[in-house]
DNA sequence: TTTGTTGTTCGTAAAATTACGAATATAATT
DNA sequence: AATTATATTCGTAATTTTACGAACAACAAA
């Protein structure tokens, strides 16, 4: 059990965050929002990288929990975890909207 | 000049993303937000980490333009550039509120 | 001028990330 | 049983990230 050294949420958002830092997992999140079939061949033809990386992309997004797959063979598809998805959007709400101090001669 | 090969906007996302992607940084960015006095000192004590590496992480949010950084000699005053935060509160705004495809058997 | 305070930079090591082609796995079809 | 279609996993290489202590830089104070 790995001692965290961060709280929680913390924790969590930052790994949502890694999770969406590379501009070919970005771009899977936004076809999988928009597409009705969303099979790995589909995604795969979206992106300028080879099939096996995406594969790897996708694993990424799965193991943070952004993404599900199912098979149906000889295919598989994928889509956006809703739940996590939520979850996620208001940990970077709450990130967000946190309120900033008022200094204003902080780094004018 | 790299061919960039995702949208602007992605590359954009991605890299805010890339950048709030460690617990350090997220906890840099929380403890900067609710600050007055924002020094290196006071942020290195908050982390449980060496302040090289505090030092490196300062300076990838500052890349990122997530922060500013001023010298008061002898300290440096760190704090977040309110521009470029609410950039950044945008862009992962529109990201996590498009509007994702209604297809109910998507993976179910 | 020496000392002290504060942070950054350097050098380096270990681990993780990104990328690709080749090989493999699965299961339907011939 | 061999073939086909689809996607994952393997092996590997190049790069980036994370982390640390030591060395350094800047400047005020003694």
């Amino acid at each position: 059990m790995p001692e965290k050294k961060y709280c929680i949420k913390t924790e969590n958002l930052a790994s949502m965050a890694k999770a969406l830092g590379h501009p070919a997992r970005i771009a899977i999140m936004k076809f999988l929002a928009k597409q009705e079939t969303c099979y790995f061949g589909d995604i795969n033809e979206e992106l300028p990288i080879a099939k096996a990386t995406v594969s790897q992309h996708l694993k990424e997004l799965k193991e943070a929990g952004l993404i599900q797959g199912e098979i149906e063979t000889p295919k598989v598809k994928y889509c956006i975890n809703k739940e996590n998805w939520e979850y996620a959007r208001q940990l970077f709400a709450d990130f967000f909207n946190m309120e900033l101090c008022k200094n204003d001669d902080c780094c004018k």
